[in-house]
DNA sequence: AAGAAGCCCTGATAGC
DNA sequence: TGCTATCAGGGCTTCT
């Protein structure tokens, strides 16, 4: 379950195998995603990576040619350097090979794979020039680690918006790359309850919740790098924050801050994680 | 237009 | 033991 930081965490972690690095051989293995692998892919041979960046939770690579190649983790989904034996015989040892959809041989010696058990993922090529105007890009909200994500950008979402507060900081066309974990832990530590309609809540909590996303992000993207080298370790994985989740996950354990204990309740099919005492 | 529900998929787990 | 039902979840599509 990649969420931003995980995302963020696989660029910084694959960036220095791959910038630079001249496409050898690109093999789709099994084109079934949520939209199919499209084939153009396969003939990018010769094609060199120039960069590696993130928007929302899609993994953008900027190829020499005018391309973009587009990732989304999905659910379950894993990008793996592994690296050649000779040429292109392809030696992997990070996971098993029985969901690997994409192979991308590079000339440096290394591998990236993609591997999604749950086929929730994206891989596409497009022109880098129709980048904004991109089907899946174009209806993006704000990054909320941008200099955009201000006291008023918050405001003005929330401003008339009925539905829940953690449905509206999860919702992609108002801000990127809060998933249900980060949702629950960001509401935590602003102290706000989950259910509460967006638009009941003061200047004062949105400002403090404004603050609990950009912390909860930089802190878990913080976390996340110091698993960077395991994204390179053919045995490693790079996991989420996860010892230091207060909420999520942790039904009927106790309140890190009251020791009351954490409830659990279903909202729109997604659980919710939170202390009834410490969130008003 | 906004919000809610449905759907895609597989592996882990619970129940019988 | 081994089968079957349930659940998890990002994000798009469809329905209200």
């Amino acid at each position: 379950m990649p969420e931003l930081p995980e995302v963020q965490t696989v660029c910084d972690g694959i960036k220095d195998f791959v910038i630079g690095a001249r496409i050898t051989n690109a093999k789709i293995i099994n084109k079934k995603l949520r939209i199919e692998i499209p084939k153009s892919i396969e003939k990018l041979s010769g094609t060199e990576i120039q960069q590696v960046r993130r928007k929302a939770k899609y993994i953008i690579l900027e190829l020499n040619n005018d391309k973009l190649l587009v990732i989304h983790l999905g659910m379950s989904g894993r990008l793996t350097i592994d690296q050649n034996i000779i040429g292109d015989y392809y030696h992997k040892k990070s996971n098993s090979q029985k969901h690997d959809h994409l192979r991308i041989s590079l000339d440096n010696g290394y591998t990236l794979t993609y591997n999604d058990t749950r086929k929730f993922g994206l891989i596409d090529l497009i022109d880098s020039r129709e980048e904004s105007s991109y089907k899946y890009f174009k209806h993006l909200g704000y990054e909320p680690l941008s200099e955009n994500f201000t006291k008023q950008a918050l405001e003005d979402i929330c401003k008339a918006r009925t539905k829940n507060i953690k449905a509206t900081i999860m919702d992609a066309s108002l801000i990127v790359g809060v998933g249900n974990i980060y949702a629950c832990e960001a509401l935590f530590r602003a102290g706000i309850l989950p259910e509460r309609p967006a638009k009941t809540l003061s200047s004062k909590e949105l400002e403090r919740l404004r603050q609990a996303i950009i912390s909860t992000l930089e802190d878990a993207i913080k976390a996340g790098g110091s698993t960077i080298q395991d994204y390179a370790n053919p045995n490693g994985e790079a996991g989420y924050f996860q010892h230091s989740f207060s909420v999520y996950d942790r039904e009927d354990q106790e309140c890190k801050i009251c020791k009351n204990k954490i409830l659990r309740v279903k909202d729109s099919g997604r659980s919710t994680y939170y202390c009834k005492k410490c969130q008003k």
